[in-house]
DNA sequence: TCGTTCGAAATTTTT
DNA sequence: TTTCGAACGA
């Protein structure tokens, strides 16, 4: 998607081979590199494209339908192209269209893992126990339901908290694991070996509620495809030819759902293609396995492997300096980016400033002096490792009046009005969605509490029953308070009245009455808020986009899976957003800001994931600095506040890494050098550095050998170069010993435990470990 | 039942 | 520093 631009782009890859063909070729080949043509004509048989970033991976794989339908080697609907996000499958939808013409009735299957799978479900859900209607629960109302399984196993929530268990499960169904395959090593961890019997509850409870989660999706398809092996050989003989996108980031459920569907013929004949890139590998942490895509030509003996190198994005100094940090990493399958772009280009800069607040003043600065040398603010992004970075750079522009935009953050379905509104529409279509009901009996406030809804739940379990149709048993007893009983029942008559009308009217007309006559729209009015303004436009949007679906059902579906963040607005600003987010994306300038250790890397991935941590942090380097075309700028603030507390720090290790020919380094913070210190108990660097000195690693070793190979280089000495100018300490060798004794302008006397360079860890007296450059103490 | 107040926690997040 | 959630009192 780094392709983003549409087709004419002028790829001048040279044609050497095929000249002399007698037929003329068809148009959708025109500007394909030799790989590129290789990897889109290979359509028999199992196929690996390795594709580095900005190689033209999308291209690659939309012209390789366009092929297979153009050659009528398949229709639409019998191939199977599987994405990660509903951006991606509809960025291919409609290139695929734009390449074939809109003939193409769409294409059925193409999709994200999730949606082919709920569809898949939908279809055979009495299979996996569930009704053809289930509903699709985000996390939110996952956290909910084991709140209640905790308080219903008397488990403490503080010691052993709901979004725990719900990171386990979610850890358990990317591994493909049912309740019963889960390793008890694994499930006696929490809660005192209750782990295990929760998975089963937490079943049964979604069973009952007629429900899946996200990983349900994956999950019980699976399981449908191995108990009915007739369903499977259904779709073995439906989908002749699979595609899989952005391979790298499967997990491990994923990847035992396509093996399934590639069994329809034996594993060296598959027509599988998939595209990734294992540099690019950044949601380990979400369960994505890497191993993947390096055992693909096992899975698939005899797969063909294709190789797209050739860059058609960055200039070469962002190409050369994202090269020799990726090249630090180990186990990869290493692939080395090259292009025919500009000789150089300018170089990739690095400065240090004093703060936070000085990084987000130079970045703004430099923004609004490249808007005036004529550059779109479209073309910048910001690109930090933490949305808590974000806040900085907002602030500046908001008093600089630099139009911005933020990507990511709570997504439009994920918002509270939305959430509710959706709920009530839920309820509507599904009596029984008992989430739904707990969610709205008391928003707006309708004096519905704790107590009435305790008893509700009360009735509904002792009855077998959901908790609307309890409601109404309850409403003939005398059992409710008068005040309850009155409000239960002209609710209850409320959604009769809607789930009636829901047949007889279009949703989004629905959606309004259901706002208006439940007071929702009054809660909002009387909310005199900054942010109930917003909500009420949220809540218009929704409606809008409700518009285009005829059927309740269908759009519940839609919003569960499809809908994503709002609409990019057509307006010039520049973009704020996670590194993780950035992928697929590029911009001619692109700013690196937070490169310090501790933040970038961050430690927690260090600590939780140890070296595996650390090279995947090394990816999001990589990707962030890919993203660039022309022009990417890293910087790294001396001093942080982290939860309020400022904290000093040493810019990343990634810095080191750079190569420095490629390099600038400016360093504005040696104006305040003296300064850089922080105050406050630090935790984060109170660990002896577990990774050692970078220079010792088996990674930066090979790194440098293989630099060295490759163009006779020098060591890398950027390291060198920053000492040199914020401390005046001429070579790499540190003026100080181990054990000896220290002085520190804010943190008093101590003792260095540990030297890397010129950052020495030192246990304070007082202040306790922390790590520190040398400038910063004078010998004690 | 609802509003206040205090304390603990704090990445990254395609679905 | 901020935010969210649980405990407490009217």
């Amino acid at each position: 998607m780094a392709e983003n631009t549409p087709l004419p782009r002028p790829q001048a890859g040279p044609i050497t081979s095929q000249l002399g063909r007698q037929q003329r070729e068809p148009d959708y080949l025109n500007g394909l590199n030799p790989e590129q043509r290789d990897a889109v004509l290979s359509v028999d048989g199992p196929l690996l494209v390795l594709a580095g970033a900005g190689t033209g991976k999308t291209r690659v794989l939309t012209t390789r339908i366009a092929h297979i339908l153009t050659t009528k080697r398949a229709w639409p609907s019998e191939i199977l192209s599987v994405t990660f996000t509903n951006k991606a499958a509809r960025e291919m939808k409609d290139r695929i269209g734009h390449l074939v013409g809109s003939s193409v009735e769409g294409m059925p299957w193409l999709g994200t893992f999730h949606s082919i799978s709920a569809r898949i479900l939908r279809k055979h859900a009495e299979l996996v126990d569930l009704k053809s209607s289930f509903t699709i629960l985000d996390t939110d109302d996952q956290i909910r339901l084991i709140k209640q399984l905790l308080e219903a196993e008397n488990i403490d929530e503080k010691r052993w908290p709901a979004r725990q268990f719900a990171g386990m499960l979610d850890a358990w169904k990317n591994r493909g694991l049912l309740p019963k395959d889960v390793p008890s090593h694994d499930s006696d961890y929490f809660a005192n070996g209750k782990g295990g019997k929760l998975y089963y509850d937490y079943q049964a409870r979604l069973k009952a509620l007629n429900a899946a989660d996200f990983g349900d999706l994956l999950l019980e398809c699976i399981r449908l495809f191995r108990e009915n092996p007739d369903v499977l050989a259904e779709y073995h003989r439906k989908f002749k030819f699979m595609l899989v996108d952005e391979y790298q980031d499967s997990n491990t459920a994923q990847y035992l759902w396509l093996r399934l569907l590639a069994q329809g013929k034996p594993a060296s004949e598959a027509n599988i293609c998939v595209v990734g890139d294992d540099d690019q590998s950044i949601y380990g942490w979400r369960g994505a396995e890497v191993d993947n895509i390096l055992r693909f030509e096992s899975d698939f003996p005899g797969a063909k492997v294709i190789k797209l190198e050739r860059n058609y994005r960055s200039t070469a100094n962002i190409l050369k300096a994202a090269s020799t940090i990726i090249a630090f990493n180990e186990g990869r399958l290493g692939k080395t980016l090259f292009t025919d772009i500009a000789e150089g280009g300018e170089l990739v800069s690095f400065t240090q400033v004093y703060d936070s607040e000085e990084e987000a003043r130079t970045i703004g600065d430099e923004i609004e002096q490249y808007q005036r040398q004529g550059e779109d603010l479209n073309s910048m992004a910001i690109l930090v490792r933490a949305s808590f970075q974000m806040r900085e750079f907002e602030e500046r522009f908001i008093t600089l009046g630099v139009n911005y935009r933020v990507v990511g953050g709570p997504r439009f379905y994920e918002r509270k009005e939305i959430r509710d509104a959706l709920a009530y529409l839920r309820l509507v279509a599904q009596p029984a969605d008992d989430l739904a009901f707990e969610r709205i009996v008391n928003v707006p406030k309708r004096g519905i509490g704790d107590s009435t809804v305790k008893m509700l739940m009360e009735t509904a379990r002792s009855m077998n029953m959901p908790l609307l149709s309890a409601t109404r048993a309850l409403l003939e007893t005398e059992e409710l308070k008068p005040k309850q009983r009155t409000t239960l029942r002209s609710l209850v008559a409320q959604f009769d009245d809607w789930a009636w009308r829901a047949e007889n009217m279009q949703p989004y007309q629905l959606v309004e009455n259901i706002l208006e006559e439940s007071g929702y729209m009054d809660m909002l009015n009387a909310d005199k808020s900054v942010e109930s303004q917003g909500r009420k436009e949220n809540l218009k949007e929704l409606s809008r986009a409700m518009e285009e679906f005829d059927s309740l059902g269908g759009f519940l579906e839609h919003i569960a899976l499809v809908m994503d963040r709002d609409s990019a607005d057509a307006s010039d600003a520049v973009t704020i957003m996670t590194l993780h987010s950035a992928k697929g994306l590029e911009y001619n300038t692109v700013f690196l800001p937070g490169w310090e250790d501790g933040t970038f890397p961050s430690q927690r991935s260090m600590d939780e994931s140890g070296r595996a941590g650390l090279e995947e942090e090394r990816r999001l380097a990589y990707v962030g600095i890919t993203r660039g075309r022309k022009r990417v700028r890293i910087s790294a603030a001396q001093n942080r506040r982290i939860h309020g507390l400022w904290q000093s720090a040493i810019p990343s290790r990634f810095i080191d890494e750079l190569p420095p020919d490629a390099v600038e380094v400016t360093d504005k913070g040696s104006a305040y050098g003296g300064y850089g210190y922080g105050g406050g108990a630090s935790s984060r660097f109170n660990k002896a550095d577990p990774f050692e000195s970078v220079y010792e690693t088996p990674g930066w070793k090979r790194a440098r050998a293989n630099q060295e190979s490759r163009k006779g280089g020098g060591p890398l000495t950027i390291e060198g170069e920053l000492v040199a100018r914020s401390v005046d300490l001429g070579g790499q060798s540190s003026g100080y010993a181990l054990g000896e004794r220290v002085f520190h302008l804010k943190f008093g006397y101590g003792e260095v435990t540990h030297i890397e360079g010129n950052k020495l860890t030192i246990d304070f007296e007082k202040a306790g470990t922390k790590k520190v450059l040398e400038s910063f103490i004078r010998k004690g």
